[in-house]
DNA sequence: GTTTATATTGAACAGTGTTCAGTAACTTGC
DNA sequence: GCAAGTTACTGAACACTGTTCAATATAAAC
């Protein structure tokens, strides 16, 4: 059952880091042999790149309903929240779809589900120039731009590098540093 | 001889990466029996860090010439352009310094480098507040946010997500996107 | 009931970080 | 010069890692 080896990857990925779990304590967690893993996967990366869809795919749905939002700056602004609300409610997933080395090498292969999510904000960023925002800026470096401050704010919060601004809990940085780039968007 | 090691350490490290990289490479690499890396260092996170000490020394002297530019704002650009630039010609010290688990357990002890070049940015975002720029915003959220957006960058590159922009080569994405970002921090 | 296909095992291989008794090579004191 | 002491270094061993594979058990088909 690939489920269930999948179920219980998915445990021990998300208690332990991609690096930190090993295929014996994935074994155990479902009382399996280490060898029946691969009868049902390749190896290991194989494992996880099925978790990484996952992970697509929760982020993906959760944003999917902000289609809904008509303003495009609105929806652009709705998109990062629930890009870093993601983060922080699924920082495991959020390690393993973006800042885990393994992911690259089946980046290329089928479906591009990172290039969907980005599509995304791509479209919003392109609404708002139809409407007259951002009208001097180059679409795909403005994308790029907003796509890096986001990710740069999850990635700091995933790799515990938040604690040097001491005045102010990780939760606070996150939000009113995204409440700041929101201000600065406002205003280009 | 620890500068033996250390030289090693950063060669195989440099070459492969952290969690590719086992003793027994570094001790091949110069000569040694692994044993023998075990008596002038405490286990593999103690190389780690010192390599990791040795990225943020050759970050901050690049940053350092720049506290002679007096207009802060010009300052606090050419900050953000030093960062990147030194993650794209030391990309594996990067990685070492910001996207290695590792790091998390030395950080607290001795000095604090990542407080530091973090405050280079915080000091040129104050003056530039004091210069009337960015009056209404708070100084550690925008410098929060400006850390966000330049290691985003950064963070894109060194694990590889920019393939999904497919028009543009990273090099210019990366420096067209901080473009971007700069002439948003300009109007604001 | 026998054959065939599917599941599962656990030992084995080469690799990992780490420890440690043993040895070699210098330094010091006389 | 020679013994004592310190420092440097070795390589085998331990418990772990991902992975392979012959052997075995279970289920399905005829």
């Amino acid at each position: 059952m690939t489920k269930r080896i999948l179920d219980g990857a998915r445990s021990v990925f998300l208690k332990n880091g991609y690096e930190r779990s090993s295929m014996r304590n994935i074994a155990d967690e479902i009382n399996y042999s280490p060898g029946t893993l691969y009868f049902y996967f390749k190896d290991k990366g194989e494992i996880f790149h099925k978790l990484y869809e996952e992970g697509f795919r929760l982020l993906l749905n959760n944003s999917k309903v902000l289609d809904n939002v008509e303003d495009p700056f609105e929806r652009l602004k709705a998109n990062g929240k629930a890009y870093i609300q993601f983060a922080v409610e699924n920082r495991d997933y959020y390690n393993l779809m973006f800042l885990v080395d393994e992911a690259a090498d089946y980046k290329k292969e089928g479906l591009n589900l990172a290039g969907e999510a980005i599509g995304q904000i791509r479209a919003a960023v392109k609404a708002c120039q139809e409407q007259g925002r951002f009208k001097d800026m180059n679409t795909d470096f403005l994308t790029f731009m907003i796509v890096s401050a986001l990710h740069g704010i999850c990635a700091l919060f995933c790799k515990d590098r938040t604690k040097n601004f001491v005045e102010h809990t990780t939760e606070e940085l996150m939000a009113q540093g995204y409440q700041c780039f929101i201000l600065m968007l406002e205003r280009a």
